[in-house]
DNA sequence: TATTTGGTTCTTTTTTTACAGAACCAAGAA
DNA sequence: TTCTTGGTTCTGTAAAAAAAGAACCAAATA
C-alpha cells in the first residue's frame, strides 16, 4: 500500500504495545498494519511486501492470529488470494476475557491460602483480603460491561 | 525452609503464570516463593537456595521487583541480611494499574482514526465504537474500585 | 500436461533472553 | 589488618524465541 513514515512508526508502535502482552513482534506489526491500511484488510503478500518479511513467518504468524480469533479472512470470486482483516467487532469481549484472565490469580492466592500455615495471620488475613477483592471485582466486571451495552451499542 | 513437593509446584504454576505477564521466569518464582514461604519473608541466600539459582540471578530479580515495587525488605539489628518480602497490601492498586495499561491501547485507535482515509465508514465507526467504550469504561473502573473499598475494607 | 500462484512446512540461522560464574566491593567481625 | 558475609557487577554461555530460506503442495491457468 505504499507506507507514509508516520504509517510505518504508528504501527511499530502498535506492534510494540502488542509485544508487552506476550505477542511476537511480527503478530503486533500485522495488526498495526491492519488498522492503518486504507482498506482495513491486507492479503499475505502486502504484509510481506509492507513488513519486509518471509512468507513463513507470515503464514505463521497469520494462523495464530485466525486460532486466537483475532483475524477473519474472506475470498474474492475468481481470486484466490485471502483478504484478512481484523475482527474489531469482538474487540470489548476481548478485552473482557483479558481482565478475567488477569483475575485468575485468585486461584492461586486461595490454593496458597489453605496451603500456607496459620502462622503469619497479617499476611493471611491480607491474602483473604485480596481474594475476597477479586471475587466482588469477577462479579462486577461483567455488569459493566452490559451497563454499556445497554446505555450505547 | 525445605520446601513440599506440592509447594514446589505450586511455585511453578505461580512462576509459570506471571511468566505469561512478561516477567522473567525466575521473578515469577520469587513471588510464588515468598507467597507459599510459612514466614512470609525470605532471605537473599534462602532463594538462592531453595530455588537453586546463582546469586546474581536473584540479584537482578530482587532489584527488578523492587524498582516495581512489588517487593520491600526489612533488617534485623546485628544482622545484614535483608528480609524480602511482598507488598501485598497494594495489590488492588496494582490490578487497577494493571487493567488501566491495557486501556492505553484508546491512544492508538485515536491516532488510527485520525490518520486513516474515510474510506471504510465501517470499520472506522467500529473503532470509534471502542473508543468510546475505552472512554466509558476508565472512567467506571476507578469507581468500581471505591465501591469495593466502602462496602468493605 | 506444464506453469504459475498462494500459501504451508521443515530446517537452519539469527537474535534475544535468562542465567551461571567469577571477580569484585563494602561493612562488620575476628 | 585480615577474613567473612551479603550482595553487586561484568562477562560468558546455554537455551529459547523469532524469523529466514528453501522445498514443497494444491488449485487454478495456460
Amino acid at each position: 500500500m505504499n507506507l507514509s513514515e508516520k504509517q510505518r512508526e504508528l504501527i511499530e508502535r502498535i506492534g510494540v504495545f502488542h509485544e508487552h502482552k506476550g505477542m511476537q513482534p511480527l503478530v503486533g506489526r500485522i495488526i498495526g498494519l491492519m488498522l492503518v491500511h486504507e482498506d482495513a484488510e491486507v492479503t499475505f503478500e502486502e504484509i510481506v511486501e509492507d513488513l519486509g518479511v518471509s512468507k513463513s513467518a507470515v503464514s505463521n504468524a497469520l494462523n495464530f492470529l485466525q486460532a486466537k480469533e483475532r483475524i477473519v479472512y474472506h475470498t474474492k470470486p475468481g481470486d484466490r488470494k485471502r483478504y484478512f482483516k481484523l475482527k474489531i467487532q469482538n474487540w470489548s469481549d476481548e478485552l473482557e476475557r483479558e481482565i478475567m484472565d488477569i483475575t485468575k490469580f485468585k486461584e492461586f492466592i486461595d490454593e496458597v491460602i489453605t496451603e500456607r500455615g496459620k502462622k503469619h495471620v497479617e499476611f493471611n488475613s491480607c491474602l483473604r483480603d485480596f481474594s475476597n477483592f477479586l471475587v466482588f471485582f469477577k462479579k462486577e466486571l461483567p455488569l459493566l460491561f452490559e451497563k454499556f451495552k445497554k446505555e450505547h451499542g
